[in-house]
DNA sequence: GTTCCGATTATCT
DNA sequence: GATAATCGGAACT
């Protein structure tokens, strides 16, 4: 249960957080039980990048971002899915990890009935986390509920884990069109719950 | 006021 | 590989 401190988020820019985070687990402690999973895959967005949500102004949907370190940033995308973001750099600066896929480690039929996965055409554990929208669903995140949560005191919070693999590769970030050449994506080689590459 | 388009995913061909 | 599903900002008129 030992989480991460509040100064960890503190006392590191959003680059460096970004693959300190890989390799610690995302818990999420809910009514229904504990799901977690190691974090396999971030991107970073950063101030003054045209890709982050707090480029132009804080509105009602990014405010999160602006909060202090260690808060949830939720949001919802395509209108259907959502992604989760940990909110990094000082308060009242707009940037954020987003997390990208987990390795499940805890609550994994919890996981798949959150999925609503049919045994019969089961993608299997790999497919369980393997992509931000994926991996909400099967935490049981609720923008409503978690949005603004902060990870030091909140139901969802993150913990040092083994290191699966210290190797991490460095690449452009997925489904963007402004700032796509920024290397700020970060995933273990080799790992099989990466969602792309 | 209206149109366009995403930090995605499942389900096709 | 292509596309539908679906909605709130942002960028227009």
């Amino acid at each position: 249960m030992t989480s991460l401190p509040q100064h960890v988020y503190e006392t590191h820019d959003t680059l460096t957080l970004a693959r300190l985070l890989l390799g610690c687990e995302l818990v999420h402690h809910s009514p229904e039980g504990v799901t977690a999973g190691i974090i396999v895959e971030t991107e970073a967005y950063l101030w003054g990048d045209p890709a982050c949500h707090a480029y132009r102004k804080k509105t009602v949907r990014n405010a999160a971002m602006f909060g202090p370190p260690g808060t949830l940033y939720v949001y919802q995308i395509y209108g259907m899915y959502h992604c989760l973001n940990v909110v990094t750099g000082p308060e009242g600066v707009g940037e954020a990890v987003l997390i990208r896929a987990l390795e499940p480690t805890e609550g994994v039929a919890l996981m798949g009935l959150r999925r609503g996965l049919d045994p019969t055409t089961k993608p299997g554990l790999r497919g369980l986390c393997s992509g931000p929208g994926k991996l909400v669903i099967a935490l049981g995140i609720d923008r409503q509920l978690h949005n603004f949560s902060s990870l030091t005191t909140g139901p969802v919070s993150i913990r040092p884990s083994r290191p699966t693999n210290s190797d991490i590769i460095t690449t452009t970030r997925i489904g963007i069109t402004q700032g796509a050449d920024l290397p700020y994506r970060f995933y273990f080689r080799g790992n099989g719950f990466v969602s792309k590459g």
